[in-house]
DNA sequence: AGGCTGACTTTCCAAGGGCATAGTCAGTCA
DNA sequence: TGACTGACTATGCCCTTGGAAAGTCAGCCT
């Protein structure tokens, strides 16, 4: 046992299905084509054809999905004029979006620690003290946790 | 623009690929079973039939995914005997799948707070102090990192 | 020997994800 | 007016995910 359940949690007998939150975030984010399109529109990628490009997923894939995440409110579908041309949309991270950095960065993160391929991939480096970036867990008193020091209550 | 790309990553013309582990991650967890019997997993679960009672997949899918996590070296399977029982095998992380955990952790923290439902699911807190405990950005050097600090280098 | 139980395996099915290709549509430019 | 471009939309296909239900199999117990 690494982590100890409290409460409800503790005496569950069956599956928890809404109540974990985790089921549902996957639920509005759970399929590769989105958290593709997230990491994308978080490199700061708003255009729907450089999108499809870097992504490298269909335009029907990326039009269907990017439909999803405007509708979950972490894109917002925005006007915008090029001088000359016609008026666009362009696709921006919400709040909502934002705030899945973490986790997207932790998945990063396991992915070039543990999956075989030797050049990882990028590594986040704080800008100006140029050390790397990790995602660690941390209580609100500012303590660093380790996992047998974490409860779940509900 | 919220993120510094810099190196190829900036320079890049078409889909990254496998050079991305947040992909190569996902290639790997990446459906809604993996990620809900690693959360059991986490949770101390260890036995098959619990694995499938608690998560609510049907023994098909779960003997299925859970082989493949086995395979992927998340879980190890391990033979282990109660007395008077016949040998079983029980289910238990390995230390590339506690390395998980604050990925999960921070998509649990994204459901509980954006997600619909009000009672948004488990608080995680620290043992012992009882303060909150979240999944947050932090470099090497010990600084709290927010997003238009971090620069992505390949 | 036969039953029971935990741990699967098998078969069949529906829904969704993703690809390829082609078509649409609106506004700007020549 | 017609071409062109960015941004979709439609169709058809295959593969994976997941569910339902039944079957298997090993070993302990009576």
């Amino acid at each position: 046992m690494v982590l100890r359940l409290t409460g409800r949690l503790a005496r569950r007998r069956g599956p928890v299905g809404d109540r974990c939150p985790i089921d549902r975030t996957l639920q509005i984010v759970g399929s590769r084509s989105a958290f593709l399109l997230l990491r994308e529109a978080l490199y700061g990628t708003t255009r729907f054809d450089d999108l499809v490009r870097l992504t490298g997923f269909t335009e029907a894939v990326a039009a269907k999905r990017l439909k999803e995440l405007v509708d979950h409110g972490l894109l917002e579908r925005r006007p915008y004029q090029e001088p000359g041309q016609r008026t666009r949309h362009e696709y921006v991270l919400t709040d909502r979006g934002h705030d899945l950095m973490p986790a997207l960065l932790a998945l990063a993160q396991w992915g070039r620690t543990h999956s075989p391929r030797k050049d990882g991939g990028p590594t986040p480096l704080h800008d100006g003290c140029e050390a790397e970036v990790r995602v660690v867990m941390q209580c609100a008193a500012g303590h660093p946790v380790v996992e047998d020091e974490l409860v779940l209550t509900s």
